[in-house]
DNA sequence: CCTTATAGTTGACTACAGTCAACAATATGC
DNA sequence: GCATATTGTTGACTGTAGTCAACTATAAGG
């Protein structure tokens, strides 16, 4: 690797280094360590487990306990056992909880604004496709896609969130019972696959591929969860959901999509999709691809 | 400012926390706090003043002191008087600091590999650009010109690096005593203009400008320092230098410089000036610009 | 010479971050 | 029903970061 590359990227982390500090100090001044900060910003709303918040943060079990105490103390939290394990406890934010993280929010738009004021458009475009870059250079050594049962916990999860993601964006919803089945052994080897993809080892992602024998792959369930789109996720899970139509000997990949998944197309049609007609009457799509390979 | 830039930007910010905080994991794994290493870092070999050296880190007197004792005990670094003041003192690395320092540079290098490794050369070359874009961004705030006394501190300070850089890159050195005088008055409200850049407030570029009446203004004395470049530093000079040039009505800039210097050729041509005949007989340079206004 | 400012040292202190072990309550597998 | 594992709480502890004020030694200006 070019000593220049290195070089380059040093003088960036220095400078980033410096930057980070400050951001930092802007979460300190809310009157409370940054890891309580931290952690009231990364539960989010609704309630969470907090074995899987500790995990997520990479927490002592101790030290998590006292921080949500004292958020608890503060009023911005509430933790109740879990209605599943009553040794498990989950929190939830209190209205207050929710208006401080709100605020925290703001802080650290408003400390990304201060970095970029007074750039010109045209430096702002530049900055934002920089930080992207970045982004995803930066993230691609935490992300890892697997082959797994299509059936566990984390497909299930990721497969959840992307039907309650569809249905609130289609118009009439969208309903399982009238969509094409898709039988767990139709993707598993050596029938199909079902990938997750994780990031951090949380997962973040999905993708399965149905491989008829002789017949063209079929691509089902590509999701990327919000919080991790932009790193790239999509188009490694495609990567490899290819590689596997193409060891399997399968002539082609086609797959449905709908037009209000606008991402979803264009990641298609940059990776040599092209549209073809309606192939399998599924009622929830109104574009079907195909890709030879 | 659109929003999705300032999304793009905090998505950014995020995953460089992260990355910074494993940076500093791998500072801690030599076995002293991460602000000694710092110290130990950012003094350099040669003796410094411990109260610039404090003034840069932006840390406290008695903090300092600690610091540099318990560096001292490791046998790291060398404290004594200040020869030009008893009251100040000197620190400078022993043998052993330059090699732990040359260990932590070694470290550091790992690092950012690790984070560039995998990636193929366009990739890395993407990865590059987009390092030096937001390097640039994430700099400009901490960054100030002002025009300045010539005879200033700082001012002498950049000059005196300027002439010795020079000095060392030319084959026959360089001789203020054969080079043309530019006495202070000729860089020095209104006859001319002397810049000073400071990064978080230490000096790191200079630039002059004479402005004879009438005439086309004269640049010299660009400069910036080593640590500085690739952060458009000398654009940012250029442009201050060359607003003057116009608020005095000077019909053109001129100025020479030396083929060596190639960093300064490749701005000045890309800022419109072009390579014109010897119209001073500067026995340092070897190439001669000038544009209109 | 005297006043005032500066450089550094030292002691006393606070807050934050994090670890470890003991423990209570509850689940789970046999 | 009992051994074992898991979840969270609590007490005791360490190390890091940083602040503040008192103090000594030296400089610099009138």
């Amino acid at each position: 690797m070019p000593d220049r590359h290195v070089q380059t990227f040093r003088q960036f982390q220095r400078v980033v280094t410096r930057e980070v500090g400050a951001l930092q100090d802007d979460f300190l001044g809310r009157g409370r360590p940054f890891g309580a900060s931290r952690l009231l910003w990364e539960m989010g709303d609704g309630p969470v487990e907090v074995s899987s918040l500790r995990e997520r943060l990479g927490l002592d079990a101790g030290y998590a306990s006292r921080l949500l105490r004292s958020l608890e103390d503060e009023g911005l939290v509430a933790v109740r056992p879990s209605p599943d394990d009553a040794r498990a406890k989950v929190a939830t934010r209190t209205p207050a909880g929710t208006d401080e993280a709100t605020l925290l929010d703001r802080l650290s738009d408003d400390a990304a604004q201060g970095v970029l004021a007074g750039f010109s458009d045209s430096e702002l475009a530049e900055i934002d496709a920089a930080a992207r870059t970045l982004t995803r250079a930066l993230t691609r050594r935490h992300l890892s896609i697997e082959t797994v049962d299509p059936q566990s916990r984390d497909a299930q999860w990721c497969v959840d969130q992307f039907f309650a993601e569809i249905d609130a964006l289609f118009d009439s919803g969208y309903d399982p019972a009238k969509a094409i089945v898709v039988g767990a052994s139709e993707l598993t080897p050596p029938h199909g696959a079902f990938l997750v993809a994780r990031l951090h080892g949380q997962p973040v992602g999905c993708g399965g591929v149905k491989l008829p024998a002789g017949e063209p792959a079929f691509l089902k369930r590509m999701w990327v969860a919000p919080s991790a789109r932009g790193l790239g996720v999509a188009g490694l899970m495609l990567d490899q959901l290819e590689a596997l139509a193409v060891a399997s000997g399968a002539p082609a990949v086609t797959l449905d999509t709908n037009s209000l998944l606008t991402a979803a197309g264009q990641l298609y049609e940059s990776r040599g999709y092209r549209q073809v007609a309606d192939f399998n009457g599924e009622p929830h799509a109104d574009r079907w691809y195909r890709k030879e390979l």
